[in-house]
DNA sequence: CTGTTAGCGCATTCAT
DNA sequence: ATGAATGCGCTAACAG
């Protein structure tokens, strides 16, 4: 059974006190109970409870890792990232997924508010400052791609619209004129810069918009799968298609190929990550490359100090450069 | 800043007993005390802590999820089958990675055990018996794809051993008999039993195993891919390569491609998992399906049924069946 | 060096 | 229906 401090000082026969101190390595301990305490332990299988603990200590040792859902590559890369650092900090990293919608992000930062040292929330479909009644004041929060209403908060994200901008220029320098977007779910801020980043290159390039050219998605393959699919049955098909995310190219990559489009003689693909599986596809992916993983690791980082910061930190928004990285879907010969 | 109960309970001019009735809703409240208390709890944006309340019933409504890596379509899948039922069922998941070593594997245990009512851990390198004492007596546990050292844990795997034998099979009935294998790490059961498999098939078909054709990994895509480059420099070259899980295939595919050797034709590829990228792959994949969401799911509803029993349950071991699903990867023309 | 004691925030008796 | 008091397991301050 699980067993208390108390039992461990009972059968070390020694006070409680001695027992914490051994356990924290606070002050020096006479050998001989040391290994009295050390061995009762041992003995019973004692693991001190985190819950008693931080209830004193103020503080629990974990971090809380909210993100909009943890499938797919993008995700995986991220946590890896993420994942390293903590470790390596001694903190226990809780992964929570929020399923896109606001409500369930509220009920997980509820749920784990109060068991964390600090939490890192990427909330595309959200505003820091709509969150922030459910967050309590004093607790460290770094938010990646996250919509910033104001500077009060840490945000680090990532240049989604210059990244859709050059992309889709590069499509337009190509010589295409008819670019079909499929996009992201409608109130992501990603999926929104993103669309902007391409309305922008079409303008820069005299290209009128053409709404029936203007998917609707949801980052998932399927979505980009019905979406190709979509474009194929017009009269006037697009020669070239940006999704907004590597995902969905994945999934109009196969309704393409399903139906015997080539890619890029026929229709040119264009997404948004390079996340690992792009370089996999044939024909390559052409995107815009997100350094994933170091965003992992810097938010963290960022968070960790925070988190052992004893004053407030002045907050720090940052956003980090994308490359266009050009391959074989959209340059036939690559 | 955080407040308490103190805090609400002075605020609404009651007491904490008050307080903690209409928080847990346990017995009747005169409704004007009942909206005194909600209207503090909102103006202080009040949130109890879990810690103290979990200190005094024992028992915290979290789950933990303890896998050896969280990267790759695998895991994503796993991680969705398994979130979905915990949200339904008000668990919250507390999702680890131990990077396959039993010493990590070991302190996130330690970490999580008492901030949890129950325990999922999908620990490949390690057997159940060698982890008991780790884990306080008592606690529920459920053991994903580990090795039962006897009968006195829940274990569910699926079959690692046919799944391969079926699909060294299929290559040896399509005429291969130079087959190669790249394996997954050394200790980890699931390789293991796969590469039992593959002995197996070749075994039944009276094929010599060739011990340079066994090639070492980890069943990471950069494994896939150096094997392969490995493979690919044999003086007499494998007509076939068994990749022991589908991530280390989509590495072999990516150097065969590099260097111009064409799959199926000049070599066969063959993987295990069936993760969704499978599918996408040009060629597709053949492999090995494994229900890996529904085993996600089934595995927490087991584990929430032990943990939600008084009574410890009758421990329950089974071995799901998995599926040979032929494409491209092993036959032209798919 | 070591033991005793006072809470941390909360649910739960036991009185009222 | 409600409040006062108790204790969950632990650390820290205090007193030896």
């Amino acid at each position: 059974m699980k067993s208390n401090i108390k039992d461990v000082a009972r059968r070390a026969k020694v006070s409680i006190a001695t027992v914490s101190r051994v356990l924290n390595d606070t002050c020096p301990v006479h050998p001989d109970k040391r290994m009295r305490v050390e061995k009762a332990i041992q003995e019973l299988g004692y693991i001190p409870n985190p819950a008693a603990r931080s209830l004193l200590k103020r503080e629990t040792g974990a971090l809380a890792i909210l993100l909009p859902v943890i499938t797919g590559e993008f995700f995986s890369e991220f946590l890896t990232g993420l994942d390293t650092v903590s470790r390596e900090e001694k903190y226990f990293a809780i992964v929570s997924a929020s399923h896109r919608e606001e409500e369930q992000l509220r009920l997980a930062i509820r749920n784990v508010c109060r068991r964390v040292d600090g939490m890192l929330v990427m909330a595309p479909e959200s505003s820091t400052a709509g969150l922030r009644n459910v967050i309590p004041s004093g607790l460290p929060v770094v938010y990646v791609n996250t919509t910033a209403d104001d500077q009060l908060d840490d945000v680090i994200s990532f240049d989604n619209f210059g990244g859709a901008r050059k992309l889709v220029s590069h499509l337009l320098e190509l010589g295409h004129r008819r670019i079909a977007i499929i996009n992201g779910t409608p109130k992501a801020s990603d999926a929104i810069d993103r669309f902007r980043g391409y309305r922008q290159a079409l303008e820069g390039h005299g290209v009128k918009p053409v709404e029936s050219l203007e998917i609707p998605g949801d980052f998932t393959q399927e979505a980009g799968y019905e979406g190709a699919r979509a474009l194929l049955r017009l009269s006037d098909r697009p020669t070239a298609v940006f999704c907004v995310n590597d995902n969905m190219a994945v999934g109009a990559l196969r309704a393409f190929q399903e139906r015997g489009v080539r890619v890029p003689e026929d229709i040119a693909l264009g997404g948004f990550d390079d996340i690992p599986m792009a370089n996999y596809l044939t024909p390559s992916l052409t995107t815009v490359r997100v350094p994933i993983k170091k965003i992992g690791q810097m938010s963290v980082e960022r968070l960790i100090q925070k988190t052992r910061a004893k004053e407030a930190l002045q907050p720090e928004q940052q956003v980090l450069p994308v490359e266009l990285v050009i391959r074989g879907s959209t340059v036939a010969g690559r």
